[in-house]
DNA sequence: CATGAATGAGTCTTCATTCAT
DNA sequence: GATGAATGAAGACTCATTCAT
């Protein structure tokens, strides 16, 4: 929840400059990774897209994986903010994760070309920068295993604890599938359909049986 | 089933030698991608590790994009060739997914490098050379949508026809998912009780009311 | 008259400084491709001769190609100026085109190593800057077009109007010929010999009949 | 009128055979250079249009340049052996000439790829073969020298001595213009009508004032 | 004599980064 | 703080030539 960035360092002492332009930068350079990837695209272009010149670019960040990092937990704050916005709490802990499987899928079709993106160009990020990144990865996850515990003790989910970080990173793993394959998925499911699918796989192996029986 | 490679060009016309010398080359492209990923190996590097001069290695490849193909094309094929040897035919489509589902996983914790490698640099492919390596994608995925259905029709497994796809996607992508997410996930689980937890909901999803209700 | 060249384009914004350099740029290169030609001329070369960087080179060039068209056009450029100074005018059209050849050639012969320059490496310019270096030389065969002409209409040339065009390219060609012939010509003839040999071969196939018997 | 050409070494003993490969080599050569240029021309291309492996074309040949010198030596004997052909003799020197004018500017059409071919690449022949196809080059030239000769000796022919060998040379390249101003002549005239007009011009300057006025 | 695989020096060009203004 | 000209290390790729078979 109290999401550390590493700070990058920035020539230029002005705090709140600094965030203006820095949006400028991550701005224009979320288009360009989007288009060419992190590798084929240029400081030049990222300055000119900016709206800054080459030099004043550098004010702001030490090296292009700096860039990288910024655009990557740009994308990250992003996708949380979106999911807060979203994630109501239903009645029950499975309520609450329907809706919850729900808002992330559609907030990962929302921001498809980046968060395929994150999963592309993260590996170029230098270590440091990487753990910071993973880290955000693993919080989006550990949201799920809170509502997951939720279900669990309020009965409406049923499910061994030692599954339970894991069906979190299925979950999320599954949301980001519609992302990375899409070029297939998008051929034989709409995103509803999708949804639907897949929330119904999910819960389906997560029901106690005498509620199946119930049905 | 028969999978169509994207031939590439050599200027030597010896097929033997060719096959011969481009194994070299795949050889060390595969370890140094590994290590330093596509954009940061150089060509001579390529060359050195293969023990071939810069210009022999030009002899057998038309562009540094070819080296990434030819090694995408090799992993590919490589587990393939694994699952191919593995898949083992139980009675029941039930028996035969959950132990293909052990043989993939166990491959693609074998091969993870080589996944996690297809995996993040898949992108710089030309996309005529993409379209190939998606179609060998499709097909693995293909192979469980088969096991799926033959399931189905002994009655050992049940699935809405919609989902038999969906399910085979999501079955691969989780065999992916512990190449891709091992950072996290080898802290929590070993390969077997990944298989053991993995297989266990993927399988609950899929049983029969009545066949719960008699365990 | 009014020489349009093809602009090159320069990462560089100031024209002015793109002046200064490209000026370096081609100072260098004339001398190099005189001496070793466009082909086994390095770009490396180019640079350090021009006393920038090779990096800096490319600041101000696209291509190895806009060097050799920028040298071309400023050859022309030259050559044009160098006529524009001389070419006095005298009464008739018949004493302008004696006084224009000698300065014609009296250029040829001091640019001598640039037009050779230009007829052997004009070939390898692309299409587009092709046009551009042909319209040029075009331009240089027309000012004695006009100046035939005059001497056509005040009566003191001789000439049937078909010839005109091909009269003023043989001129132009006997110029260049002072050139490209040099390692046998200069055995038998000074240049002024030259000129005074060839204007007097030019001028008797254009004087009127009656003037010739009156001498 | 002996024509001696440098030898160019072969490690193949049998003349007739390096005879038969050249021939091969050469006429290769000659349509790739055309097309390509020298420099753009690989042995490689050279090798495969031959018919030759490229081990083999080293077998007849030393260098690159060798081929060059080969293509040159061949055009030049060529455009000679066409000479031979037509070259009738008229009874005055003055016939003569007329008819070897139209000789040689329909040979240079006729060749025309070729004479450029000689024109544009002869500057990259290291200087000892350059000097042998400068000889070849003075030979065709000193054949319009003893038409002259005799035209003036014979008293169909007016010019001063001095102008000799000049006019010879004016024939020559006016012949060659025709190809390498191809360009921008070949917009206003014929083969022919080059022909009639250029040999008006040239034969108006070597009028006798007494012949002129007879007409 | 014929072949073609092997070679590596050499080529053009790019681009992240710096620093003087 | 802003700018952009300068830089050169590094990269992908070519090609004339050789030599073992």
């Amino acid at each position: 929840m109290a999401n550390k960035s590493k700070p990058i360092p920035s020539l230029v002492k002005d705090p709140e400059l600094v965030k203006i332009r820095r949006g400028q930068i991550i701005r224009a350079a979320v288009d360009l990774f989007v288009e060419k990837g992190f590798h084929k695209t240029t400081t030049r272009e990222i300055a000119r897209e900016s709206g800054l010149g080459i030099g004043t670019l550098y004010e702001y960040i030490q090296s292009k994986e700096d860039v990288l990092y910024l655009v990557c937990d740009f994308i990250h704050s992003d996708v949380e903010q979106k999911l807060d916005e979203l994630m109501t709490h239903g009645h029950t802990g499975r309520e609450t994760l329907i809706s919850a499987i729900r808002d992330l899928f559609r907030v990962m079709d929302d921001a498809q070309d980046h968060v395929l993106l994150i999963y592309q160009e993260m590996k170029s990020l230098p270590s440091d920068m990487l753990r910071y990144v993973l880290a955000k990865e693993e919080e989006i996850t550990s949201r799920f295993e809170r509502i997951l515990e939720r279900g669990i003790q309020d009965g409406s989910l049923k499910l061994e604890p030692g599954s339970v970080k894991l069906m979190a990173h299925n979950i999320v793993v599954l949301g980001q599938m519609w992302t990375f394959r899409r070029w297939i998925l998008s051929r034989h499911y709409t995103l509803e359909e999708y949804i639907e699918h897949q929330t119904s796989l999910i819960l389906q192996g997560m029901t106690a049986v005498d509620e199946v029986s119930k049905k």
